[in-house]
DNA sequence: CTATTGATGGTC
DNA sequence: ACCATCAATAGG
């Protein structure tokens, strides 16, 4: 059951915790292709100094502050895509990056998913997907099996040190023991919080 | 296992 | 100049 707009229409903080567990589809030429998401985070507004949108209201961030439900993909490093959700309601600049996933379908096997840059890899996402609306095909969530609140594990996001007392908020979260949950620098592949 | 570095392009 | 990353490499 795809999810509705008024879903997206949540603080960012409580979008990332429901987007655990649940699908995301995409529908190309080359092949539906469905994952679980196990690893999201949370940038809840202009005020959030690792928000893209804390830079101001720009061409590329214009779509933060739009309404939600819409596709937020923008390309890092030159190389890579990291795809968002954007949350919350229109004129608050919220999204939920989603950073992990597990495969499902249309991925074989050895195809990594987890990580932003390689989600959007094997799924196929660019910047042609920006501003997308996510309500209907072929770029779309829908509900899964609930994860309970004993699987969930909560951190600090990942690559925003320069964000100040922002980076130490427990934003990013994930389920406990997925295999499928990216590894940030800095362990082996030891888990926290 | 940890640490470091190069690739590469949109954005401001 | 800066980057919400990744893969490859070098070193212990």
């Amino acid at each position: 059951m795809k999810l509705p707009l008024s879903f997206y229409a949540r603080p960012a903080l409580t979008v990332a915790r429901e987007l655990l567990g649940a699908h995301l589809v995409v529908e190309a030429e080359s092949g539906r292709r469905v994952v679980r998401i196990v690893e999201t985070e949370a940038y809840v507004g202009a005020h959030d100094l690792a928000c893209h949108a804390s830079k101001g209201r720009t061409p590329r961030t214009e779509v933060l502050f739009g309404p939600p439900g819409r596709a937020y993909v923008y390309l890092i490093y030159g190389m890579y895509h990291c795809f968002n959700v954007v949350t919350d309601t229109e004129g608050v600049a919220a999204a939920v990056l989603i950073r992990g996933a597990e495969p499902l379908e249309g991925l074989g096997a050895s195809v990594r998913t987890d990580g932003p840059g390689r989600l959007c890899r094997a799924l196929g996402l660019s910047l042609a997907h920006n501003r997308w609306d996510l309500a209907h095909p072929p770029l779309y969530l829908e509900a899964g099996a609930p994860v309970p609140e004993s699987q969930v594990a909560r951190g600090p996001r990942v690559g925003v040190d320069s964000a100040g007392a922002w980076a130490l908020e427990p934003f990013r979260l994930w389920v406990r023991g997925s295999q499928h949950v990216s590894r940030p620098p800095g362990r082996g592949s030891r888990e926290s919080a």
